[in-house]
DNA sequence: GCTGATGTTGTACTA
DNA sequence: CTAGTACAACATCAG
């Protein structure tokens, strides 16, 4: 019998240690061993990524391949530039290879990707191995404990945890890797197709990426950003399993704060240091085992019994959370990252609402441009230029740095979607996704349905303020004064509302607060906008827009949300209607061109006659529940039909 | 099916 | 300065 001749394909996993996937590839005894990672355009074209996370994940592919090379000095991460789903089969049959062994991921991309490569290492009659290693839980398993939904709760994720056993201890990385074979490929490069490609404003230089299979110098080596033709990365955040141990060891050195930690008191206006961990960039990288981090930090809980915190606040807590959004991405693929045609989600008409693939089902990346002023709203809040310095504070460290707190991402979100804006939240995921180091799909979306009041949460008339929140944490607004510095003289009085502050203190401080920011500098003087709308009469607008949408009660797989008739169930002018002409499923709908969308107005106590009127269809009236017995003349109210088993998900659309 | 408590992370006001 | 309360009101969970 020969020896297996193995690939060992890094994706989202880049360490040695704790790595099921990777201990099952030595578990073979291989003859041979590539570790490669393989160059795939999704991620280049389609998928949304800034330097910041490119240079991130550099970092962690020149730390992982230093790593192997030390444990074998004929070995090195090979980065082979090619798609995956176009490379495998050549690849198998040039190394006569024997067996793939890769971590599995479930993410919806990923899951199909993945599930076409093992057709193709089927066919070429090549042994693959999967493990799990990215979450506490295998996601499909948790789903399955969960009766085959998905996780929408922790206590949901806690329950199921508990039914499929002990999380596993970590395991030690090898101390011996398999040399490489030989490395002669022997075959030509498909090139990938680079249209459409949405990452095009992220480069500043020719982009190379697929010049050649192993590279301009035919070593297999990682690219570098001016080579990829990227715009430098500003963050200062480094990548690298080296570094993610180093941090890790740090943070559990100390005891106290592991033990202790409780994520809703940590302050979202700290800076160097942070007040949380930054180990997320690491975990989606897979350049830190989530488990390895669980038990470290449980043994610390476990010896502080007494004192110390619990999930879900505790650092074990936000691991749960995580693994839940993982549950739900996995128990609803591609549908998850949307709300047409997702049950979970809670249909509101947001303003920039996603433009529909009427074949797919799937949202197109494109949005419908319903309104000049939400239009505006998006700009200025991507920008950092709201004139809420709270709000630009954040949005500036962001785009920076590729990293702020949790709160602050809830602050920012809030205020885009329910709690100002009124913009649809899939907008702000998507500007997410494009400038956070740490965006893992599945968390990113899950994080902004909740705050949303989209799915997993509800309470919208929990409402952040850009003023009272921050000043609860940072009442001298020094983390105002390093993110927005025109504004770093400013009193502590104004420094949250700097509109307030009388023109001869304005002048005194070098700043003025006029415009849009559009104007910058004024000579000598610096000039911050002011704020984009008054924000108490917005919040209001909001709420009454969420309670009303509430009312109406429709699901992304609603039939009116699907085939566009939901329109006529909302007031026109309201917040907030889309005011779009075209219907998502293609179907056209009388409607009333909204002129002057500017002037969004509150909708009067309670629904509208129109909601009375015009039931959503398919939809039933909940006899005899509080809620409408405290809402008792309003006869037409409709709510959600209690969804049984087996009802969660039509089979409506065709996916994948 | 009902009730009451709870839900990681609100605000504004009062005492 | 902190603790408690009303605000207006959602979904889930335990019993």
């Amino acid at each position: 019998m020969p020896k297996p001749r193995v690939i060992y394909w890094f994706r989202t996993d880049l360490r040695l240690h704790d790595s099921p996937a990777l201990a099952a590839a030595l578990a073979l005894s291989p003859e041979v061993l590539y570790p490669i990672w393989t160059w795939d355009p999704h991620y280049v074209y389609r998928a949304r990524v800034g330097p910041n996370r490119w240079q991130y994940l550099l970092d962690c592919q020149n730390d992982l391949s230093g790593s192997i090379t030390k444990l074998n000095p004929r070995s090195k991460l090979l980065v082979i530039r090619e798609a995956p789903q176009t490379l495998f089969s050549k690849l198998f049959r040039a190394w006569r290879i024997t067996h793939l062994v890769f971590e599995k991921d479930t993410d919806a991309y990923a899951k199909e990707r993945d599930d076409e490569v093992v057709r193709l290492a089927r066919e070429a009659g090549v042994q693959v191995v999967v493990k799990t290693g990215r979450t506490l839980y295998d996601p499909d398993e948790l789903v399955k404990m969960n009766n085959g939904k998905p996780t929408m709760s922790i206590s949901q994720v806690i329950a199921a945890g508990k039914k499929i056993g002990a999380i596993p201890r970590p395991i030690p990385a090898p101390d011996w890797l398999p040399g490489l074979g030989d490395t002669d490929l022997g075959f030509e490069q498909e090139k990938p197709k680079s249209e459409p490609d949405v990452n095009a404003l992220q480069r500043d230089g020719h982009e190379a990426s697929y010049s050649a299979l192993a590279g301009p110098n035919a070593d297999f080596a990682v690219p570098t950003m001016e080579e990829l033709g990227l715009k430098v990365a500003t963050t200062p955040h480094r990548g690298g399993e080296t570094a993610a141990l180093r941090a890790l060891d740090e943070i559990i050195a100390n005891e106290e704060y592991t033990a202790t930690f409780e994520k809703p008191k940590t302050a979202p206006t700290a800076f160097e240091p942070q007040s949380t961990t930054l180990l997320s960039p690491h975990m989606h990288f897979g350049s830190l085992s989530c488990r390895l981090f669980y038990w470290r930090a449980q043994d610390v809980v476990d010896k502080h019994k007494g004192k110390a915190s619990q999930p879900p606040t505790s650092l074990t807590g936000q691991l749960l959370f995580r693994d839940m959004y993982f549950g739900a991405q996995a128990a609803l693929g591609f549908r998850f990252g949307q709300t047409y045609n997702n049950p979970q989600c809670r249909f509101i008409p947001w303003h920039l609402p996603s433009k529909i693939d009427t074949s797919t089902g799937m949202i197109t990346g494109e949005y419908q441009v319903d309104s000049a002023e939400a239009e505006a709203h998006l700009r200025r809040w991507k920008e950092g230029c709201t004139g809420f310095p709270w709000i630009d504070a954040l949005m500036r460290q962001l785009k920076r740095e590729g990293w702020i707190h949790h709160l602050g991402r809830h602050a920012v979100a809030c205020f885009l979607t329910r709690g100002g804006c009124y913009v649809d939240w899939e907008r702000g995921a998507e500007v997410f996704e494009e400038w956070l180091i740490d965006h893992e799909a599945a968390c990113n979306i899950g994080n902004w349905q909740w705050l949303s009041c989209t799915a997993f949460f509800a309470q919208f008339y929990r409402c952040y303020s850009p003023v009272a929140f921050p000043q609860k944490w940072d009442k001298e607004g020094n983390f105002v004064r390093k993110y927005v510095p025109e504004l770093a003289r400013f009193d502590k009085k104004y420094i949250y509302e700097p509109w307030k502050a009388p023109i001869a203190d304005q002048k005194k401080w070098g700043c003025q607060i006029r415009g849009d920011g559009s104007i910058m500098t004024d000579g000598e003087m610096e000039v911050y906008p002011k704020p984009m709308f008054e924000f108490p009469t917005r919040r209001d607008i909001c709420i009454q827009g969420m309670k009303n949408a509430y009312h109406v009660g429709l699901y992304g797989n609603s039939p009116q949300v699907l085939d566009g008739s939901w329109r006529r169930l909302f007031d026109d002018q309201a917040e907030g209607p889309t005011g779009g002409t075209e219907g998502p499923a293609g179907a056209m709908v009388e409607h009333e061109d909204n002129e002057g969308h500017g002037k969004a107005r509150p909708v009067a106590e309670g629904p509208s006659p129109k909601h009375t009127k015009k039931m959503a269809a398919g939809s039933e009236k909940k006899a005899g529940h509080k809620r409408e017995a405290s809402q008792g003349t309003l006869d037409g109210m409709v709510t959600r039909k209690k969804k049984k088993d087996g009802e969660v998900f039509p089979n409506r659309t065709h996916f994948g």
